[in-house]
DNA sequence: TGATTTGCGTCGGTGGCCAG
DNA sequence: CTGGCCACCGACGCAAATCA
């Protein structure tokens, strides 16, 4: 077995609409990456969110996806994103005409072993800047699908060292990804539209970055407005329009998903994994970690334990 | 006895409001 | 749309209590 699911019921608002009833999925990954080809004709369900990354590549027929309060149409070879803590579903569009997908899912904790790999996160984080669909006429969908399917193969030959082929095949993935996001970047001066109708602040996914490859560490909040170039009231403002969520909140998830993949995947102490983590307070980081996670760490760590 | 959790006080991050 | 002001509440750290 290589995930368990977990569904924890929550109420969470949308789009300030209202709020509705969706589930997180707690999904425990004992690997960093796990590939999986899936079929379905009546793939309806609950409206969900989980904190690991989500790629799914759509093979053979039309589906209909929502992500947050997007809707999109998807046709086969598009790829999707579906980004830690943003809700989503998908639905097969005739349920004579059941979708073939694969689904990559991926801790961020991976990105840790490649050099400069926490930019390669970005695409996942600027939630609200970076479409989550790379359509299927992209070079780089055409790029992802063909590699995704390597790595399918991979483990249904199980040729010795497939799990670190799968590995490169998923660094490739990311690449493509994040060169995909910023081609689009490129074009864009300072506050554009894409075609879906979203803004976009290179300066922003600037600081994204920056957090991304240094949330372990102090981040002074004066070089994040010095590197966007805005006050901080306007930093603040776009930050949260394209993350959805404030600088702060942004850093300490990033270092609980990080905190988690220690506790279950180390036996370092606590005290340790904290500090690690960017945290120079343990008890802070207890109480960060309950809000989080519902249990404290070495109660989660306990639950969580490997036989 | 060291590791972890809880309680509480202080200070700065955050966001609302308004003016330019 | 951006920047300044300001009030509030959450982030943070310290001390004491509890747990393994």
């Amino acid at each position: 077995m290589q995930f368990c699911t977990m569904l924890i019921p929550c109420i969470i608002e949308l789009n300030n609409e209202g709020a509705g009833m969706m589930f997180f999925a707690d999904f425990k990954i004992e690997r960093d990456f796990v590939f999986k080809e899936k079929y379905g004709d009546s793939e309806s369900h609950e409206l969900h969110f989980h904190d690991v990354l989500e790629y799914h590549i759509l093979v053979e027929n039309e589906a209909n996806f929502q992500l947050a309060h997007k809707k999109y149409d998807g046709t086969p070879g598009d790829v999707f994103l579906f980004r830690p803590f943003e809700p989503h579903w998908n639905l097969v569009k005739n349920a004579k005409m059941p979708i073939r997908w694969i689904s990559l899912l991926l801790s961020p904790s991976i990105v840790r072993l490649i050099p400069n790999g926490y930019k390669l996160l970005a695409p996942f984080y600027a939630v609200e800047a970076i479409s989550p669909l790379i359509p299927a006429s992209s070079s780089s969908a055409i790029a992802i699908h063909q590699l995704a399917k390597m790595a399918i193969e991979e483990e249904k030959t199980k040729a010795i060292g497939w799990e670190a082929k799968q590995f490169l095949l998923v660094i490739d993935i990311l690449v493509h990804t994040l060169r995909h996001a910023s081609k689009r970047d490129e074009s864009i001066s300072s506050a554009e539209r894409f075609d879906d109708g979203m803004e976009v602040y290179p300066s922003i996914i600037q600081a994204i970055e920056y957090i991304l490859e240094h949330f372990t560490e102090e981040i002074d909040v004066n070089h994040l407005l010095k590197m966007a170039g805005k006050r901080h009231t306007a930093f603040y403002r776009t930050f949260r329009s394209v993350t959805g969520m404030t600088p702060n909140m942004f850093i300490h998830r990033l270092r609980m998903q990080a905190a988690i993949y220690m506790l279950v995947n180390s036996d370092k102490r606590i005290t340790d994994i904290a500090h690690e983590c960017g945290y120079s307070s343990i008890h802070y980081f207890n109480k960060h970690f309950k809000d989080y996670r519902g249990v404290s760490p070495r109660e989660y760590r306990k639950s969580n334990e490997k036989n």
